[in-house]
DNA sequence: TTATTATACTAATATAATTAGTTTTAAGTC
DNA sequence: GACTTAAAACTAATTATATTAGTATAATAA
């Protein structure tokens, strides 16, 4: 009668990212992806466990490709220029594939040892980076977190169109970067 | 036959908040609020225009209420000291309101007008903490994304749980915003 | 060739948003 | 106080979604 479309996990992963990216994550309904992969939407269910698993799934790619991004960003780079490069990686990772970011925070639980374990690679990779900067195991923890706070903020904000202002953007991040690791350099010195 | 329960928009925008704020803003449905309100859904409709224009009321009600949030939280301060208050009132409110504070970035159409000029109140707050730090304008308008994005990137992360390890967190929001002040008094100096 | 298994299907159920149209309450008017 | 009217609540119906159960068939292996 049909033959068979040769459907699997990754495709149904990638299409949905790509949904997600196109027209947001609440766009991304099984109903939608079933039509764009031309099979009815019961079928997904030979693959997938449901939306929240498809979810799940979701969250964990996009945290993987963002490593993965971070990591390319920051080859033969060290010290404040690798902090800036990861940052630059970070926010532009977010403007390509907004909707798999979104995906890396709308775990249905965040919580999930699967999640965590891919979100703490990208937090030793950032402890990493801010090796050699001569702090304290304790000021290094809450710098990471400083980090993660500023380019997930500044992501964020852009991704939901919170700067309307005529005001170059990449400017923005950079001086407040910069600024941060001045202030971090004062309280090592 | 049924009396009347004299429901109003404001009870239903004050319900929705609550529900939010107990279960996350997407569990927010208006089969749910009917259900909170002793009132059959289709009887939402009369005082609302569907879910997205609940939606977006939510948002401009939590901008509102955040707004009043940092005023409260700066009375009688100036300078650094100010900054730190309205940093520390931002992650404040986000604890107390989750629900609210995620209806204020999931609003349907962020570019709406309504939904903007409650925002740009925020802004232009911050904006004004800020004078006397000696900036020109334009950094002055770099500085204040610089400390959004750090305040809800903050706030945001926290809210997902993105904080796993056991480090102090309150002393993590404000070392983030005393090292990037000082680095900030540096490109003043 | 036959047996098995995975894959896609149809059919059915439950929940949600929304619209249309009806009834009834509450408020004001004569 | 009876009457009119507008708002507020309702029932009924439509559409979209996720999910489950059960069926048929294509691909694969014996």
């Amino acid at each position: 009668m049909s033959p068979r479309i040769g459907l699997n996990q990754i495709m149904i992963l990638e299409e949905a990212a790509r949904a997600a990216d196109e027209a947001g994550l609440e766009s991304v309904t099984l109903a939608e992806l079933a039509k764009r992969l031309q099979v009815k939407t019961p079928s997904l269910y030979n693959h997938i466990g449901g939306l929240p698993d498809l979810r799940k799934s979701l969250a964990i790619h996009g945290l993987e490709q963002l490593r993965i991004a971070l990591l390319n960003g920051t080859v033969g780079k060290a010290g404040e220029e690798a902090v800036l490069a990861v940052g630059r990686s970070y926010v532009g990772f977010v403007r390509q594939r907004p909707g798999l970011y979104e995906a890396t925070l709308s775990a249905p639980d965040p919580l999930d040892p699967d999640v965590s374990a891919a979100s703490d690679e990208i937090l030793t990779f950032m402890l990493r980076i801010m090796d050699g900067f001569g702090l304290t195991e304790e000021k290094a923890l809450h710098a990471v977190r400083a980090f993660r706070s500023m380019v997930h903020g500044f992501a964020s904000l852009e991704l939901k169109n919170g700067f309307n202002m005529a005001l170059n953007r990449d400017q923005s991040l950079e001086l407040m970067l910069i600024t941060y690791l001045r202030g971090l350099a004062l309280s090592t010195a």
